[in-house]
DNA sequence: TATTGTTATACTCTATAACTATA
DNA sequence: TATAGTTATAGAGTATAACAATA
């Protein structure tokens, strides 16, 4: 497994520049042998997974919407006035953390805590007038990006993935 | 898509504590609707790549190698004599990143750097002769988590699931 | 006593930029 | 001029711990 996988030239590209010698081309990228990752679930994931987030944040940029925010404000649309540990809990996300995604998305004016009358400890979390207004336009921004994971895994294929890990959701 | 999913109970864990109003039974994690995110490949791989990593680490837990640090040792030891550059392209590690795991790995007498004679800027890297035995171990453990991940989702669906992402290695 | 939201800290990872020594 | 390795810094993300208000 590895870490990231950023804008490298992808295998296919045309010219990669290189250095003068000979020798130098048993350093192209995918002369190089994986050895024993080849077999591991886990390095395909990754790579798969840093591709995929980085064509989320490419296809949202427009709307300035990183993946974790787009999946805590989703779940607030689907289910308005949960608390903050009811959805730091349901996505994996640290309560500490979604603190600071709240307060950013709150200053957008996208999401309002609402003190909760039952127990006023928590917040009642909802999305605004704008704020739904946006989602729908994240959602489609977001459905425009999972045409590109079909376009570059196949479309059977992207179901065959959702089927297999559908139990990590 | 979201971020971390650390060991939280599963959803099918016995008797979660929860708060005493009947109320709060919706808040239980796995009542609260996904909506969208359910078509999400990237929110499905996401929340795979983090159990996988954790188990990797778990299960590597005893010799302390994390994912990356594996992957780098394995690509060494495959390919003796490459540039940091080299891996670092092959990995898709940043070389400043890369720079910091070798200085780690060199202090535990696993990797070294070579000085290269044909290009004095660089350095070849190789495994010490512990650095193998050592990855003979690893590879080991790192085949038993291998082995949780086919008892997690099926030995089919591991061997289709490598076969969907093999291009992103 | 326990939980919710909050603040704070440390550590890892990612993304850059700049420096040095070579080429 | 460009490249390999290094150093440094800033920003996310993750993991904890502790605190105030409330249960």
């Amino acid at each position: 497994m590895t870490a990231s996988a950023p804008q490298r030239e992808t295998p296919t590209s045309p010219a990669r520049k290189r250095a003068h010698s000979g020798k130098a081309r048993r350093n192209d990228a995918h002369e190089i042998g994986l050895d024993a990752l080849v077999g591991h679930a886990g390095y395909a994931v990754r790579r798969f997974q840093i591709w995929i987030f980085q064509d989320f944040v490419k296809t949202l940029a427009s709307v300035d919407i990183k993946p974790t925010q787009y999946s805590v404000m989703t779940v607030i649309g689907a289910n308005p006035g949960l608390t903050q540990m009811a959805v730091a809990n349901r996505l994996g996300i640290e309560r500490a953390r979604l603190v600071h995604l709240l307060d950013s998305l709150e200053r957008r004016k996208l999401v309002k805590r609402v003190k909760s009358k039952s127990d006023r400890r928590s917040h009642a979390l909802h999305l605004t007038a704008p704020g739904e207004t946006a989602l729908a336009k994240f959602k489609r921004l977001a459905a425009e990006h999972e045409r590109h994971v079909e376009d570059k895994i196949g479309k059977g294929n992207r179901e065959k993935l959702l089927e297999i890990l559908g139990g990590f959701t």
